[in-house]
RNA sequence: GGAGGGAUGGCCGAGUGGACGAUGGCGACGGUCUUGAAAACCGUUGUGGCGGCGACGUCACCGGGGGUUCGAAUCCCUCUCCCUCCGCCA
């Protein structure tokens, strides 16, 4: 949510802005319910005023004609009141409504462009591997091997649904427990068991309704949604809080399964495990002072490097343009690992600074030194990383010529010694 | 799932229609006293909206929302959460 103090001093730079992220948003009818809710205000207010000193006269006062009067008149006065907090009531909502639609506004680091064409690739590491044979896509290694089934999942659950087994099984719970060590260990960053399932404010805090309510399984019986991503649940922990002096910055990691419908990306990616209904990830979270935000940003963006490279599988980060910039996000980078089987960059993770747009949204703030105002938070997120993505980057990478697949160092203690898998 | 009891400031806890944004205690902070500390004593100690350059004024907030009333922490409705007992259960 954007300060609306900003955007009725500042309309000018938000209307260009919305034309920079190549969106639209209620920006007119929020300046125009804006100045209503205040000008409704200053008039139900000075009655509620009057109506308090006059109650308490009343109050004081013995029975008799003068009372009764003045009860009369301030049955009139509290009609006047009731009438206008209904419209109150409704400019507010309907204001509160717009203001979700807004988006947050770019960061003025971020380049300007219409769509991902203009997306800019920051830096690249490690060099591709060369391979003496035809690379195969995960999809053919995995069911060489026996340790993805796509049929099964589909039977089970339908599109978009597989099942892993065995070492694949195996090889993605070793991904996720150590990049969780990694983070913790190395990063700074404290684990974060969360529920799966949150109620609608938690959604609306992150961003992700009332706008993206269509990505989302929902739970109709108990109204209760599944998460999309441990952002969620990670974030709103502190919502609704104050959060005293010397917390600040707060790291967190959380592994958590995912959950998305993928109903605007129908048709998109259907082959393999890229994108299903169901993936795994591990999930940073920060929440900093807001002077610090953009260089937290960089060590985010760090952090999910590491991954990448100590599993040595070339990366590279890629900094969204306007016009790719998330609803929710100021500044957004990618990090790519290269697949070499379906010869593509695959998105691993993607690191955000929300700056204060996810802080009002769900009231995070902190208090910066004892008896001062409370300030709102920063936030930001980043994958460490996405799980499927990254076994399809490990699968591809580290293929042989026969189909077996190597385990990368890191993990092979993690997978009980196992070094090949087939 | 059934029955009952609750939710008040950082914490504990009083308050059942009018001087209550809220007694009191604890904690925290500042001060007096002291070589220093403790004790004692004094003081300060919530969030947000609106108006104002500002000192400040004003409105709202006693779990959330709605209602009754001239007036609500207090009465009514509703939702959420917590606790106790019973049932079920990994």
């Amino acid at each position: 949510m954007l300060d609306l103090n900003f955007i009725r001093e500042h309309p000018d730079q938000v209307r260009e802005a919305l034309v920079k992220l190549n969106t639209e948003a209620p920006l007119d009818a929020i300046l125009e319910l804006d100045a209503q809710r205040r000008e409704l205000l200053r008039e139900v207010e000075a009655l509620r005023a009057e109506r308090n000193i006059v109650s308490k006269e009343i109050g004081r006062l013995k029975e008799s004609a003068a009372r009764q009067a003045k009860i009369a008149e301030m049955r009139q006065v509290g009609e006047r009141i009731q009438a206008l907090d209904d419209r109150l009531r409704s400019v507010e909502d309907a204001l509160h409504q717009a203001l979700l639609q807004m988006p947050n506004m770019p960061h003025p680091s971020v380049p300007v462009g219409p769509d991902e064409s203009h997306n800019v690739v920051v830096r690249t590491e490690g060099e591709p591997r060369d391979f003496d044979f035809q690379p195969l896509p995960h999809w053919d290694l995995g069911e060489a091997l026996g340790i993805i089934d796509f049929e099964r999942g589909v039977k089970l659950s339908g599109t978009r649904f597989y099942v892993l087994k065995g070492l694949g099984a195996r090889l993605q719970r070793a991904l996720i427990t150590w990049m969780l060590d990694l983070h913790v260990r190395e990063h700074g960053y404290t684990e974060v068991y969360p529920p799966f399932v949150v109620r609608a404010e938690c959604l609306v805090g992150t961003g992700n309704l009332p706008k993206f309510g269509d990505n989302l399984y929902h739970d109709v019986e108990d109204d209760l949604w599944l998460i999309p991503t441990a952002e969620v649940p990670v974030t709103n922990l502190y919502r609704e809080e104050i959060l005293p002096p010397g917390s600040l910055p707060i790291y967190h990691v959380a592994y958590t399964p995912c959950f998305r419908r993928e109903k605007m990306s129908a048709g998109r990616d259907v082959r393999g495990i890229k994108r299903g209904h169901q993936f795994d990830k591990v999930e940073m979270v920060k929440f900093v002072e807001p002077e610090t935000s953009m260089e937290e940003l960089e060590s985010l963006i760090d952090n999910a490097e590491d991954v990448c490279r100590r599993l040595e599988i070339p990366h590279r980060v890629v900094q969204m343009c306007t016009g790719d910039l998330a609803f929710q996000a100021a500044v957004k980078y990618d990090v790519e690992m290269w697949a070499p089987g379906v010869q593509e960059w695959l998105e691993v993770s993607s690191c955000s600074n929300f700056m204060d747009f996810q802080a009002r949204r769900a009231n995070i703030r902190y208090r910066p030194a004892p008896g001062e105002r409370p300030r709102f938070v920063h936030t930001l997120n980043g994958s460490g990383l996405a799980l499927p993505r990254t076994l399809i980057a490990v699968l591809e990478n580290y293929q042989q010529a026969d189909g077996r697949v190597v385990v990368p160092e890191v993990l092979r203690p993690y997978m009980g010694g196992v070094e090949v898998i087939g």
